[in-house]
DNA sequence: TAATATTGTATCGTGTGCGATATAAATGCA
DNA sequence: TGCATTTATATCGCACACGATACAATATTA
């Protein structure tokens, strides 16, 4: 086997290892708010800016409707979201955050520096900005090709 | 908000985003084999070494029993593994490759050159092996942390 | 303007991931 | 030996992801 295709899987794998670890040390911090990682990061897109329509959250996510909508669903049961239909534009479904979601902000403060500690750990990691370099080319790559 | 909150979003939806954009990436390539990208890493840790357990398997691919075991069932019912009792010790299952399982590591060679023109694109490969062992600190960093 | 095409969401089905629990086989220990 | 404990795997339930499809509302065009 070539040295390219092994490096290949490496990266490969490592980008996926890596994202599943990431989730499970965000369901720590997030199972007490009662958020899992795909609804803080809609919640962090509404918290930035209240009143989006669903495809704006998709696009800001990089998802389909096939998985925002669910999840949407099951915030509004959760009484985090409201959707709204558009009133201009009546195939649109517009999304704000209730009282309770709006509260959540605070609560969720410290997630953010909990993360960067469970990242770093007690090093440094030298190559930070390098490494968010390096992912956006690769997600820049990745898309291209899709 | 701080720079380093930012910073913590920007590298963990990153991370989210590249794993999902791979994912997506191995798909076009491994559905003409009949292959999900999971399936795929399952046969690799087979195709290395045939005859396993569902524990090496596990271990290898940093998932638990109750991910692996329905993707173990379904990859039998498609006819690439096998699952047989270990006849030393009961509790085990020993996992091996059908005929239909190994023909299928010839169809899938030109996989790995095929990821990584789509993780390089056009440009060149600087960054590469930092960007490796950034990942692997990441990931023990995080694993320290669960 | 009526027919057609496009757009924005939603629905459906399948395959993961994973916490929680179950189960059977092996091990340990009184 | 008998019984509690541990171990290896399996099962269950829920929440994503995503391809495929459906559907209603808007835009287009003949």
């Amino acid at each position: 086997m070539h040295e390219q295709l092994k490096l290949d899987n490496q990266i490969c794998f490592r980008l996926y290892a890596a994202s599943r670890l990431v989730t499970q040390a965000y369901r720590l911090l997030l199972e007490p708010l009662g958020l899992t990682y795909p609804q803080y990061l809609v919640m962090m897109v509404l918290w930035e800016r209240d009143n989006q329509l669903v495809s704006d959250i998709t696009h800001r996510l990089m998802l389909d409707t096939n998985t925002v909508t669910p999840l949407l669903q099951r915030m509004e049961r959760e009484g985090l979201v409201v959707r709204t239909r558009g009133i201009a534009d009546g195939r649109q479904t517009l999304v704000s955050l209730t009282h309770k979601g709006k509260r959540l902000e605070d609560k969720a403060q410290n997630v953010p520096t909990c993360m960067v500690q469970n990242l770093l750990g007690d090093g440094d990691i030298g190559g930070y900005a390098s490494l968010v370099e390096n992912l956006d080319t690769l997600i820049g790559n990745l898309k291209k090709t899709l």
